[in-house]
DNA sequence: CGCCCACTTGATTAATATCAAATACTGTGG
DNA sequence: CCACAGTATTTGATATTAATCAAGTGGGCG
């Protein structure tokens, strides 16, 4: 729970009150062993999964197995806050590393985010940092090379761990096959291999399948045009907190 | 007004007070020429806009000018519902076609959704959907071919258009250019020429750059290996209906 | 008419996929 | 500890896809 009120407070400032509400909104912590799926399309889930360790997807196929990775999930992340109102899923949720979720059911968020308005606004910031970064991979899809792509992909990465406090020493953790690459970034392996190899030579990255590092993240951050506006991070907190939240009637 | 009320009602169906609810939202439609934005990345919108008539899109660039567009918006389309958290936009807005936008103000949704829980549901379901079609072009700009994808685009504007009363013997005004296609699909604007060309020899479609039809919708859509169950559209409205709304204090 | 666009066509090049094989790594049973 | 199987990574060669470059064609419109 930790991560995820580390994540929102790089946008609002919790009282204690509201960290305990947020330290209590679930139970225990169940594992899913790598490449499990965690929700699959077609489901109509009863609850929300809130990552506590390790890497899950979002992915979704065409009929004849071709897939893609469509985001990542860190620890802290919660997967699909507003499931409630579609009736199926259209895509899956899985999980890349081994990992560590809570559930939250659906009545405990509503419990709470009723309650504190603060929080509720907290969360809707972390959706809509998810669909920007949605954007920025189709952003990144459409009209980035595939090492720009690769690139941009690892420094998000990095960035999105460093706010929950993963990142030491420009190295992140990082445990997955070039396979796992290649879904995300929509290349086949073989490329991908050389794409690594390329942003190895030039000195930018150190990947070795388990750990990430950023030899030089600079130079990374300006080789994939990346600009961590998107993720809307310390974005003028002072600002957002003295604004009147939107569903102030509650409490 | 019309075409909101029509497409939120394959989600759900309103009272009477309802609609005339949804139908005093806003104010008289402006007029904004092709090409010209409506809202642009690093604005901090005080309102929503409803797209009342013609295509709008939404793009992102990058710093050294490529361009990609994210998604279409159709005559009943609201962009950005949920605009008010974040600071500043990361994304733009503009008009593709000739486009009439009635502009909503925040205070003004917020007074409807807090009185009418149905309403707030449903324009929840239209950003689910919205949310659910950036997911799966991102499954068509990473697994799909050229063709497919533009055969998938074609598939979802019509399907779209369709749920609005915009399509009338397999015919639906699409007023765009190739190279409105080109940033749409990832592709230079000569592959797109050719992969038109192609999709017009296998007998699939017709397009002149202001309508496009569908000689073979099935062919199409099984081209383009699409299933409209992303667009949640008519999933059981019955079940739906008749469930406690999210925020029922309200009223 | 003549100009400006958008579209089209052809030729060439660059990016990326595919195929095939070799190498390295990981865990397991003996 | 080793042998081995299975999997992941790497390499090389070739094919395919799509981009780029360059030069038409064609339509609308002042």
């Amino acid at each position: 729970m930790d991560a995820l009120i580390r994540k929102l407070e790089h946008f609002t400032q919790f009282t204690d009150e509201e960290r305990k509400a947020l330290a209590s909104l679930s139970d225990l912590p169940v594992m899913v062993s790598p490449r499990q799926d965690i929700i699959r399309e077609g489901d109509n889930p009863t609850g929300v999964n809130l990552i506590v360790e390790g890497y899950a997807i979002r992915y979704k196929a065409l009929s004849d197995g071709r897939r893609q990775i469509l985001g990542y999930f860190l620890a802290g992340d919660i997967c699909d806050l507003r499931v409630f109102v579609l009736k199926r899923m259209d895509h899956s949720i899985a999980a890349l590393t081994p990992v560590a979720v809570r559930v939250i059911s659906e009545s405990r968020i509503m419990a709470i985010t009723d309650r504190y308005p603060r929080i509720m606004r907290a969360l809707w910031w972390a959706t809509l940092v998810e669909e920007s970064i949605s954007r920025e991979w189709l952003l990144s899809m459409g009209q980035r090379t595939a090492a720009e792509r690769m690139a941009h992909l690892f420094c998000e990465i990095y960035h999105r761990a460093r706010f929950v406090d993963l990142v030491e020493g420009h190295k992140v953790a990082l445990p997955l096959r070039q396979t796992d690459l290649a879904e995300t970034t929509g290349l086949s392996v073989v490329h991908v291999n050389r794409v690594l190899q390329d942003l190895r030579k030039r000195g930018l990255i150190a990947f070795d399948g388990q750990v990430l590092t950023l030899l030089d993240p600079d130079g990374l951050e300006e080789f994939a045009l990346f600009d961590p506006l998107y993720l809307h991070m310390d974005e003028d907190k002072a600002m957002i907190t003295t604004t009147q939240p939107i569903t102030a009637r509650a409490g």
